[in-house]
DNA sequence: CTGAAAGCGCTTACAG
DNA sequence: CTGAAAGCGCTTACAG
């Protein structure tokens, strides 16, 4: 059970001062060529690595940020962690994830907590915990720098990551139009989540666009849940006439509505067009696949961490969406 | 900005030594009970939170484990992440989550790197990093406690949660017998996955119990990933005459036997039946929902963690797998 | 370019 | 039951 090496014991091998060897570390100027050669070979050879406990509490920074997130969606949860914590590895920082419970009483105090306890130099939020105004103005108080990944809340201000949902909510409109739709039903998400809102508006302002009058009959609430998505798609098909088209806020909604149309043996899509969001994993598994959004997920994740710690001053990055046309869209039936 | 308070603000404002406030913070014996409350008191008021990084640097542990992963489904991921996350906060300690490339050449430095800069007091391993054997091997030299989650190899020694692959998978094939199938095709994941070996293993046993004659024509190999279920099954339903099940070894491939059906116009369960492993949240996705095995992933990275902290002194746990009927399966053509 | 001193915020080992 | 001293392994601020 041998143990770590410390730095005295690289600084004595080498045959210099342990001061040397933190430089040597810390990339600093005003080091010999050659000793920081010599530095560099012992600290490869004792496979050395520095005590992070030991930094931070010497230190004015702790190369600690934290990734707080409170989404029900594995495959969500596993990109944003995917894009953040490669960046922040980049750049020599550690990641902490830490899920959070958005509604609970003390989320700001269980947050504070976590930053004092690990010394946090920043975080990032990811939605919903980007819509907790109350922890935005504690971190805001505390001087405490922070990244929003997809804010619906506070848009332009602080430093944010996001895609126009707006803008792909229309695109995809658009491409059921030009397809010859013109009853096209839309399932909503919660209220509570922006990016839901912002995606009717999308749909509604491209139906416009097309002087197709929008019809609240066909706009039905669901929660981003696959039977939420089974329930709006029933009450939208007993609709008269049929919606041709259903365009589902998100993927599993999507899902719940192909389920619906498998069981009433409704043609896919002769008779019937689907289309999705987000382009998680669940949209190429289901049949037919799913026509979607794609949402760059992790690189909105990898954006954020570099607003945050990058140091190039930017506040602000907007990444665009793709669609993505599957076998679940088709003609409209004559 | 005001930044985190110290021990010995704490002891100042309770009128006691910061060494006193030590023994609270640590629920050692011998402080009085007026004392502790007067302490405790403070604490509370002052939201202080004790600096990770100076218990680590001064004690002998360091409150720190870590996750290692390298498993490219989100699903599993996230409820392993959840399981071990949840039970390590219960017991006081923090969790790191890891990911890892296995087939690196470097994968053991890099985890020794992780396990000296964070003074790890273990480490908890999905797979399939279990079966790194020179990890194990240097994890062993160095006296590092650690416990696996599902090993496929060295499963009877040390700490380990696992799951009986052979039994769920008898239980499956079970199944498809009693609804009167004879001709049962399975696809196999991956050789160097040891899950996908046990579960074949199930397979084959139970046929056997059953008078069935392996046909090793009716078995063909994957990869865990949708695609690879879409090729086999191609392959699979080229065979004369026909399977009347399919019985794949996760949920992923699953699904794309599901696809390949639909592609197919054959009816679902009618005339073939289809099967999966995992319960993933694909599972209820796809239509018709899977019959598939529910496997406690969450409950077995709860038990690993239990097993790596709770110091109870047990060192295997194993949890029963579930049956999960839906209507991908059903009675055998005539 | 290099080093000796002080200190980060705690726990440990020792006294009383 | 309580406290004063030493030290964990580094960085910071100061000298030379």
């Amino acid at each position: 059970m041998s143990s770590r090496p410390t730095i005295k014991e690289v600084s004595k091998i080498a045959g210099v001062s342990f001061k040397t060897v933190s430089r040597v570390l810390n990339n600093e100027k005003h080091v010999s060529e050659e000793t920081r050669r010599r530095v560099e070979e012992v600290v490869a050879r004792l496979n050395f690595r520095p005590s992070h406990a030991a930094r931070t509490l010497a230190g004015r920074r702790s190369f600690q940020v934290a990734l707080l997130y409170d989404n029900p969606s594995p495959y969500y949860v596993y990109h944003v962690q995917t894009g953040a914590q490669q960046r922040c590895s980049a750049l020599g920082y550690r990641l902490l994830l830490q899920p959070v419970d958005v509604l609970a009483d003390d989320l700001v105090s269980n947050v504070m907590a976590l930053v004092d306890e690990a010394h946090l130099d920043g975080l990032i939020l990811s939605p919903p915990v980007t819509e907790a105004l109350a922890l935005l103005d504690a971190l805001d108080q505390r001087g405490l720098p922070y990244v929003r990944i997809a804010p619906g809340a506070r848009k332009d201000s602080g430093m944010a990551s996001m895609m126009d949902d707006v803008a792909a909510a229309r695109a995809m409109t658009r491409h059921l139009v030009d397809v010859g739709h013109r009853r096209i039903a839309f399932i909503r998400g919660a209220k509570t989540h922006i990016s839901s809102s912002d995606r009717l508006e999308g749909y509604r302002q491209e139906l416009e666009a097309h002087g197709i009058a929008f019809d609240p009959e066909l706009v039905v609430e669901g929660d981003y849940s696959f039977r939420s998505g089974t329930e709006a798609t029933r009450a939208l098909l007993a609709r008269t006439p049929r919606p041709t088209a259903i365009f589902a806020g998100n993927d599993d909604m999507a899902a719940g509505a192909l389920a619906v149309a498998h069981e009433l043996d409704i043609d896919l899509p002769g008779e019937l067009s689907i289309a999705g969001f987000d382009d998680s994993d669940l949209a190429q598994a289901v049949w037919p696949p799913l026509t979607t959004i794609r949402q760059p997920v992790r690189e909105l994740a990898d954006a954020a961490a570099e607003l945050l710690l990058g140091g190039s001053g930017e506040t602000q990055i907007s990444l665009d969406h793709e669609l993505i046309v599957r076998k679940s869209t088709g003609p409209a039936p004559k």
